[in-house]
DNA sequence: CCGCGTTATAGTCATAGTGACTAAGAAAGA
DNA sequence: TCTTTCTTAGTCACTATGACTATAACGCGG
């Protein structure tokens, strides 16, 4: 057995490797969830579409990295965004120039406005996830094809035993609008009823906030909400047909 | 806003990270939940205790670095073990030397034998995960105590929701050796008849096979079980008390 | 070889949560 | 005013759960 550690060795002594994040940001406009992208403008994969990202700098650690590609990609700060770690992504060849791993997260935040174009060749927009299978969907570079696939299943799944859905609305919100988070998300509604009734019984899910007068639609006014103190959902919120 | 994705820039020209993996490995001695440590022989935190771990090599990817060193460090191939990728560690400072990022990983396996006393001054020992957090516990080395603090979080856990927990046991094996699984890594039991009924009812988790002959104990002869094809258990089955 | 403690298995029963509905009422617009 | 749309408020059968009780097999000590 060998008991050697990372440690017994002199970290200087390997080879370097260069750290980057990606970003996975969503966010539900029009109805449909959505994913932003840039487009590259030079090789390899000039003209693929790529998930936001770039190198961790020497000073900071892969969540300030993420944070501060989150503000410059959406020119917002951080207020209102969740974002955590997805996973990190190793493959020695995923990039063809030099060993570069990737440490992905996921964000979310209420509807977003249209990325304002760079001031270099590339291009940032935003896809609907039911694009990114499709033939005309964007051809995406290294392997964030994975990447997606990965944070889509991990946005779908936190959504049913997290509170985080209330991420993905402006405060203050209705029932009818978180509603439509869960139909954005998993593709599919949950029963009208039952999830009023699944989230007016979680404890901290959501705080009344009084009732809408704007009006606008037809019906009746519907009740407020804000987002409440609590983070989990128990026993978890299904995605119907399970 | 700032287009600029990670590769518009020359990754070579950014400062060298190492990376490294690090391995929260447990097994169950004695009924008790363990995790394999390693006691640093160098600074920086000589005597102290560290996760297993080691550097990534240029031509493999993270996993593939975590079963190397999965397999050096307890003598065993990956046959029976589960593996998974936890979190990735990147603070700035975490090694005092240099810019070092670990991609921990979580591996559990049935009740594995003593380590080997390794060539080097190093030591390696299981601790019981009840005595990290006491007074005459060991003290561990770099952010390796949130490392584990997180992978006991993620071992507890993904036996709710999973059934991970017939990976801990060899097989065949009873009911009763599946419980004491749950109960080790829980620290409490669950209602022994109602263990039962939501092991069998869960399609797939495990499958019988035969009764056991060897006798030993008091009592009927226990049916038997290998592990079932299913991973997921739904719904969860959650810890006593929440 | 008898009885006792231990252990495996098989129930019971009240309650909570869910899926699939139905019903009533409020507002906007024709 | 009438119709459509939308929010709110149920109902009911069924499933899953927590907390128990009951029965039977086996090893062992006397």
């Amino acid at each position: 057995m060998i008991l050697l550690t990372e440690e017994t060795y002199d970290p200087s002594a390997y080879p370097p490797f260069a750290v980057t994040v990606d970003l996975a940001i969503f966010t539900i406009r029009g109805g449909a969830l959505s994913v932003l992208l840039v487009e590259r403008g030079e090789d390899p994969f000039a003209g693929a579409w790529a998930l936001p990202g770039g190198f961790v700098e020497p000073d900071e650690d892969a969540e300030q990295a993420a944070w501060r590609e989150l503000a410059e990609e959406t020119g917002l700060t951080g207020e209102g965004f969740h974002l955590e770690q997805l996973a990190t992504y190793t493959s020695p060849d995923r990039d063809p120039r030099m060993r570069v791993v990737s440490v992905a997260h996921v964000a979310f935040a209420p509807d977003l406005a249209d990325p304002r174009a760079g001031s270099d060749a590339a291009a940032a927009r935003w896809w609907r996830v039911d694009e990114l299978s499709s033939d005309d969907g964007p051809a995406l570079a290294f392997d964030h094809a994975q990447i997606l696939e990965d944070a889509l299943e991990r946005v779908r799944s936190k959504l049913e035993y997290t509170t985080l859905a209330a991420q993905f609305v402006r405060e203050p919100f209705t029932l009818a609008e978180l509603r439509a988070v869960y139909t954005a998300v998993w593709g599919m509604a949950p029963d009208l009823g039952n999830f009023r009734r699944k989230v007016l019984a979680t404890d901290g899910f959501v705080i009344p906030a009084g009732r809408d007068t704007s009006g606008g639609n037809p019906g009746p006014k519907p009740l407020l909400f804000t987002r409440g103190p609590a983070t989990a959902i128990q026993p978890a919120m299904l995605r119907p047909g399970t």
